[in-house]
DNA sequence: CGGTGATCGGTTGTCTGACATCATGCCCCA
DNA sequence: TGGGGCATGATGTCAGACAACCGATCACCG
């Protein structure tokens, strides 16, 4: 039987500490698809929670696609959980975050930056109206001085004040967010191969870098608040995303 | 107050339906990002269940990124809610669905089918061994001339008995491989942009039509078999994908 | 008068126990 | 031998209670 040691730092939720808990035992016990899972039962008593929260933890399993239930049988192992993928898109990141996490060490050249009327465009995909001020952020990411990702980033003035002149723009833009209390918790993004836009590859001598990855995406903070449109272009030969999918 | 009329037809889970019936609630109240969503007291109350259920209705609506819940005071509208997501690629369809959801009426041109033992490649991504039989099989797919999408699908021989030469290979290939009792239930996909291989290129006058979408895929079955590894080359300038990303 | 800590009402998180519903396999009987 | 009822074990739903947390109010004290 397994100790419920988990009293110093629940920290996490309490289902989401079994949750891996679950995940743990049933990696040790080499389970494959098909395999039952442990039933709420067994998983109350295996880490001392009540079923409710054993069930809530299994359910969390279940989200992730790691079981599949069925009613008055059990939980099952599906094929998904054998798939182990790294950093799927479903789970957002920053771009500065994931290059950190390829093992880049992200330098990050600022272009321009202005204040401006907010396109009928931006306005719509912000959820503002026309001609309310943004701040345009126009950024290019390089390492070894190989162009990684050229990003242009739209934010409502309101949501970053203070003068943008002595501002350090070149870091990440979601902890100065963050910062204000506005922390990002989901996105919305649309994912296209393009090539460059020709006086962006002119301007800034971009050519014949081959096709870009164009992720068009809108952030939301924790207050439900549209706080970020950004058209990040990915370098096609040097970047690439992985997602799993579900029926 | 609102009445239970959910008695002739559970059907789907008693949650399911309280998580719709609060959407239409929210709906007709025009709640906005930012306001508060009824607590489970309230919904439990509104729709005649249990508190149990109406947090789980409410869990739903989280997991969807409607509302965002904070512990102590409530939950909340995000505006996540205000961007539908269409066909979200974490959402596994085959590309005969996909193009069908499009609008499209899909035709497919089988450019070739062989049978050969697996390159090194193949056969890692499928979990197989070198030189077991795979099917390969290279088509085109196209409305009013002009082409979408250029796939290369590899299937392990086993999974698709009979004769390759008499098959109709222009169909679905999720659906055949259902019929063989390999249903496709999740997928691991890679997205890239890139431009079409030079050889296919020039095989079949696909010259001038922009960067293309790499999205290269492996399917398991029901039972974690990799029965399907396909390369799909959409047009970039035809085919874009959502997701919702989640912190 | 102003700052500060206690208290309280509202909300979500967790626990406990019970019953309903569903799926499966066994046993008994016709 | 075949079939139906039933025991069993699993998830689904219900009810009630308490804990943890947040925000606002209010009384107290310097």
């Amino acid at each position: 039987m397994m100790s419920d040691n988990r009293s110093p730092r629940p920290q996490r939720s309490l289902p989401l500490a079994v949750r891996d808990d679950l995940l743990r035992f049933m990696d040790e016990q080499q389970l494959g698809p098909g395999d039952q899972a442990p039933t709420e039962a067994q998983a109350s008593q295996m880490f001392g929670v009540s079923r409710s929260t054993a069930r809530e933890a299994l359910r969390l399993l279940e989200q992730d696609g790691v079981i599949t239930v069925v009613h008055g049988r059990g939980r099952f192992l599906s094929a998904a959980g054998t798939l182990r993928v790294e950093r799927p898109i479903s789970k957002f990141e920053s771009v500065t975050e994931m290059l950190e996490a390829l093992g880049y060490e992200p330098k990050s050249a600022v272009l321009s930056v202005e204040q401006a009327p907010a396109s009928a465009q931006e306005a719509s995909d912000l959820s503002i109206a026309q001609d309310d001020p943004v701040i345009r952020l126009f950024r290019l990411r390089f390492t070894d001085d190989e162009a990684l990702i050229y990003s242009v980033d739209v934010i409502p003035r309101d949501f970053l004040p203070g003068p943008i002149a002595h501002r350090d723009w070149s870091g990440s833009l979601t902890t100065a967010l963050a910062a204000q209390g506005h922390a990002i918790v989901s996105s919305v993004a649309r994912l296209r191969a393009v090539n460059l836009p020709r006086e962006v590859e002119d301007r800034y001598s971009l050519h014949d870098l081959g096709p870009w990855l164009l992720i068009e995406e809108t952030c939301v903070s924790r207050s439900g608040q549209k706080v970020l449109y950004a058209q990040d272009y990915h370098r096609g030969d040097q970047m690439a995303f992985n997602v799993i999918r579900r029926r």
